[in-house]
RNA sequence: GUGGGCGUGGCCUAGCGGUUAAGGCGCCAGGUUGUGGCCCUGGAGAUCGAGGGUUCAAAUCCCUCCGUCCACCCCA
């Protein structure tokens, strides 16, 4: 459809919706939203974690010349764009690369190892739409960098778990692997594609595509009719070099100390190329697609790709919405939005005056209130109290302006008094102060 | 990027070739003069996702596009 032009949009005006992939989150969706990040940040405080946020658009290379050549996300997912100084950016597809970035750019290796730090934010991949998949999704993640020791990465796994378990949520599981490293890793491709290649005109039309770009998802392949190739195909555990094996020995050890229950997946693999041994991932026990709550992996060579010296790094990126997702579905308690202390119904034009002086008096001492509309009927305005759940209702009509008082209503128990207009705040706080006393004893 | 299902007022749904598209929720207003949650009455609100086609006639059939959902792919 055509950009309305000024003649046409008088006639018929576009009809707008959000992007395709992106998502509006409404009043009634943020009781969620916000409980996922109270549990993130205690969490990552807990685990001594500082907050960074980078801008959610870096220089295009950042994500280009990380992430790997062959990979979905650089080939077809990355929002690309020019600005209007002619600089190439995209909208970052990833929460990693931009935070290696920063921590290179702010001379970070100089601070004590590892670094410790998390972020929240939005993630963007122009990916085809469906039940937990999205353009834009937002992304809870942590990286610790500047420690290559195994027991960082038990650290970041056990904080992973911890986070999912502190949600409240339960049936999921945590698969773990290594994937070796720069040294152990390639010998170990070159040795699958000599075996995959005469096996593929057999393979299917996925396998195939992956035997050029992502030789490690050969052996995830769910076909029937390459079922049997991977059974036969060379181990990665038998390539492993003797630093990462004991490195994954290491890992596990700390692991079942912590009692976070793994379970080891050799064909689980990254889809990006900078992972280095440890890649893990978190999902529930139920069936689905895009079940992924939380996923990472060890990157030792990014930080030197990136232009830095050469520094370990860890980290995992976790998504809101699938979070969410699972959040309702297992119908885990969340604190619903906090119901307003006061609506107060007014009903002249002198009343709305003092209503709007009440209001302020009553938000001055830290209450919630809401202003019935101008106009409506007392009743109408009682109503709505009544559906935002307010706990008092203040009624203000030519008497009360006269006498310069409020009937001050309880919608719990119905009660009522006249007290005066000034008295308001004080009388909400003392009823909220025995309120509070009721629930100690 | 591939295959498939679906798309009716803000939300959920009925209608599946033929007079003014029906119901529930929600919203608004009333049920006597300034009082909520239940109940009752009334009202507003839909060019039936968009565009094109078939037909005397289409929300109902066909095509295209868009959106959404599911599987694959990929991933958070």
């Amino acid at each position: 459809m055509r950009e309305p032009t000024i003649e046409t949009e008088t006639v018929k005006p576009q009809k707008y919706a959000a992007p395709r992939g992106t998502a509006d989150i409404l009043p009634e969706d943020w009781p969620y939203w916000l409980y996922v990040r109270d549990v993130a940040e205690r969490v990552c405080a807990r685990f001594g974690y500082g907050r960074i946020e980078t801008p959610i658009f870096e220089q295009a290379g950042v994500f280009l010349r990380t992430a790997g050549e062959g990979t979905d996300i650089v080939e077809k997912e990355v929002y690309l764009f020019e600005d209007r100084g002619r600089d190439r950016l995209a909208l970052r597809p990833e929460g990693t690369a931009n935070v290696v970035r920063a921590y290179i750019e702010h001379g970070m290796a100089s601070l004590p190892q590892p670094i410790r730090v998390f972020y929240i934010g939005p993630i963007f991949r122009y990916d085809r739409p469906q039940a937990g998949r999205y353009r834009q999704h937002t992304q809870f993640g942590v990286e610790a960098i500047g420690d290559g020791d195994a027991l960082v990465d038990a650290e970041v796994i056990e904080l992973l778990w911890t986070f999912v378990r502190e949600l409240g949520l339960r049936d999921y599981t945590l698969k773990l692997n290594t994937i070796g490293d720069q040294v152990c890793r390639p010998q170990f491709v070159d040795a699958l594609r000599a075996y995959y290649r005469p096996l593929l005109p057999g393979l299917c039309e996925d396998c195939r595509a992956r035997f050029e770009k992502n030789p490690l998802r050969l052996l995830d392949c769910k076909e029937e009719r390459c079922q049997s190739a991977i059974a036969g195909a060379p181990r990665l555990r038998d390539y492993l070099c003797d630093a990462c094996r004991e490195h994954f020995a290491r890992l596990q050890a700390y692991l079942t100390a912590q009692a976070v229950a793994y379970e080891i997946d050799e064909r689980l693999v990254r889809g990006l190329d900078y992972y280095t041994r440890t890649v893990f991932e978190c999902h529930p026990l139920q069936e689905g697609a895009q079940s992924s709550m939380g996923s990472g992996g060890r990157y030792d060579g990014l930080v030197e790709l990136l232009g830095g010296a050469p520094t370990p790094g860890i980290g995992f990126g976790a998504g809101f919405e699938r979070l969410i997702i699972n959040i309702k579905r297992q119908e885990v308690a969340v604190a619903p939005a906090p119901p307003p202390e006061l609506y107060i119904a007014h009903l002249t034009p002198e009343a709305s005056m003092l209503a709007l002086e009440v209001a302020a008096a009553v938000r001055a001492v830290g209450c919630g209130v809401i202003v019935g509309g101008a106009g409506r009927s007392l009743k109408a305005q009682l109503r709505h109290a009544n559906a935002k759940q307010a706990r008092y209702a203040a009624i203000i009509g030519a008497e009360e302006v006269a006498s310069q008082t409020v009937t001050l209503r309880n919608l719990v128990d119905h009660s009522e008094l006249r007290i005066a207009a000034d008295d308001v705040p004080d009388a909400l706080l003392a009823s909220s102060a025995t309120k509070s006393e009721r629930i100690d004893a």
